[in-house]
DNA sequence: TACCAGGAGAGCG
DNA sequence: CGCTCTCATGGT
């Protein structure tokens, strides 16, 4: 066994020029990884022994972090990092994003609860398969259905020794071949043909996904919807973890709670008023305000307004 | 046990 | 439209 293996010492650090490596380093500010990747917008992230564990494209990375830096660390030697830092957005300036969040106390005390909170940008199929899961499932369930899901249908990659395995989210085509009962057996219930039928569609190339990056918002929003099982929550879901337009704003029952709660405490909203609230309120970064209220709300139970007008 | 979950769609008046 | 019901499953 030689004392020095070839590629052991190769640590990428950020900007470094290209060389293949296993780890690298990369330098961030004001970036909670904790909170980022169990805020409910991606449902692969595992929590072991203080370090995440996930596959990113066809990639298992495990990453750590501290105040300073984000350390990653791949199975198999990379070219670059150019895809952890996408997806992660390490080169995002946060405080220019916060700093036009309209100044008002429920925001601010939300900001303030989880400074570093960030929005990924995740592939779209994964995305948009993840939340046709969604429906109607907690998110610890969600999680569960999508592991079931890739041990099934994903093809295995490698990880580091002694770790178990892990597989990539499964493709528009596999899942195409497929059939409903398999699908059921994961456990995801009446989902099983909208996401079979999506699968569907996307791998014949009736629905381009790639092509939907190019529209407005707008625009991808109503390609989204025309899949079976996709309505307004969902597509929005999808254009703001997935393709990043930065004012989509998805309302699900914790946001509606916050902004009934936070906003009109004394008397009750309809949900299509309060839609057209969330889309003149917030900002060019609306949907980073709603991923900062919802995790508000889910996790600081002790401050969120209780009364919900009108029950 | 009863209730509800990061919804959507169909059926109704 | 706007309301109600159903869908499948499991955590709390």
């Amino acid at each position: 066994m030689p004392l020095i293996s070839s590629n052991r010492s190769s640590i990428a650090i950020t900007d470094a020029p290209a060389m293949a490596s296993r780890r690298a380093i990369l330098p961030v500010r004001d970036y909670d990884l904790n909170a980022t990747l169990d805020s409910g917008q991606a449902f692969r992230w595992q929590h072991c022994d203080g370090a995440w564990h996930g596959v990113i494209g066809r990639r298992w990375v495990r990453l750590r972090t501290n105040e300073n830096f984000i350390h990653a660390e791949t199975a198999e030697s990379v070219p670059d990092w150019e895809w952890l830092k996408d997806y992660l957005q390490i080169s995002l300036d946060l405080n220019s994003v916060l700093s036009t969040f309209p100044p008002e106390v429920p925001l601010s005390k939300a900001v303030q609860a989880c400074r570093g909170l960030r929005l990924l940008r995740q592939d779209p199929w994964e995305c948009l398969a993840s939340f046709i899961l969604s429906s109607t499932k907690q998110i610890v369930q969600i999680r569960q259905i999508v592991a079931v899901l890739c041990e099934q249908f994903g093809d295995r990659v490698a990880t580091l020794d002694g770790l178990g395995p892990a597989y990539t989210f499964p493709s528009p085509a596999v899942l195409a071949r497929t059939t409903e009962a398999r699908l059921r057996s994961c456990k995801m219930g009446f989902r099983a043909p909208y996401l079979r039928a999506a699968a569907r569609r996307i791998s014949d190339g009736e629905l381009d996904l790639n092509q939907l990056a190019r529209l407005p918002m707008v625009a991808a929003r109503e390609g989204l919807m025309t899949l079976a099982g996709v309505g307004r929550k969902i597509a929005d879901c999808v254009l703001l973890f997935a393709y990043g337009f930065p004012t989509a704003f998805p309302v699900d029952v914790w946001v509606q709670k916050a902004i009934q709660c936070l906003y009109f405490p004394k008397r009750r909203v309809k949900p299509k008023r309060l839609l057209k609230f969330s889309e003149t309120h917030f900002g060019p970064y609306a949907g980073y305000a709603q991923q900062y209220l919802f995790h508000y709300m889910r996790t600081k139970p002790a401050a969120r307004v209780s009364e919900w007008p009108g029950e």
